[in-house]
DNA sequence: CCTCCATATCGAGACTTGTCAATATCCATT
DNA sequence: AATGGATATTGACAAGTCTCGATATGGAGG
């Protein structure tokens, strides 16, 4: 895959994969979590976890705080919020189409369709 | 990647590219789409639009209707609403934090917090 | 049947990603 | 300073993805 710069591309590519979907459930759930939490409950190594945290926080997802050794992560509400309004973008396109609105079935188009 | 085979993450994954998400755009703009129109407006191939527009079929994005030579593609409701739920899982967590609801800062697990 | 056009499939190359073992870093405690 | 635990980084490999050129498929029209 060309690696994203887009930011919203960002954001969607660090929630398709199954354990980040799995960390952004646990924190969504939890709130603020301890890293140490993770490597239990997901399935795969130490390192792969921290692999996974790091794209969620380059992708711009998570918060870090330092508390002694541990280390908690906690969901930004900026995030949230971008991920809803994309939700909202997305539909599945007028109830009618505007060919439609003529009360016939929408012609073949005699020329390629503008953009 | 390992292959997903969980449909959420799937449906999250052909939203991960900038390709598809301008695909996506575009059909929530207007509805109802020919696959004519993408080849020019993505900045890549046909062969490579057709690509993207199998991946999204496959993750249940959306259908597709013929009409004479044409292929018309439209975004399927089902994906919406599954994405919208996604999107309303996710949340920043409690807005306080339990440990803070003693009115002190979060102290530092003795042990490995539970799962 | 043959041709044209739109779309899909195939095969290959370059690049990215997920995962792990090993190692480094960083903090707290002794 | 030395030890121990939690987390990050490195290096490597298998597997997946994006892209394209070439080719196949399938409908429309002569």
């Amino acid at each position: 895959m060309k690696r994203a710069t887009d930011p919203d591309v960002r954001l969607l590519q660090a929630t398709a994969d199954p354990t980040r979907l799995s960390i952004l459930r646990q924190l969504s759930a939890e709130g603020s979590v301890c890293a140490c939490s993770f490597s239990d409950c997901c399935g795969v190594g130490q390192p792969t976890v921290s692999h996974h945290l790091r794209v969620l926080r380059e992708a711009g997802w998570v918060t870090t705080e330092r508390r002694g050794t541990w280390i908690w992560y906690a969901i930004r509400p900026e995030a949230v919020e971008r991920f809803r309004e994309l939700a909202g973008e997305f539909a599945p396109g007028p109830a009618r189409p505007v060919a439609d609105l003529a009360g016939q079935a929408r012609p073949m188009p005699q020329v390629r369709p503008a953009n």
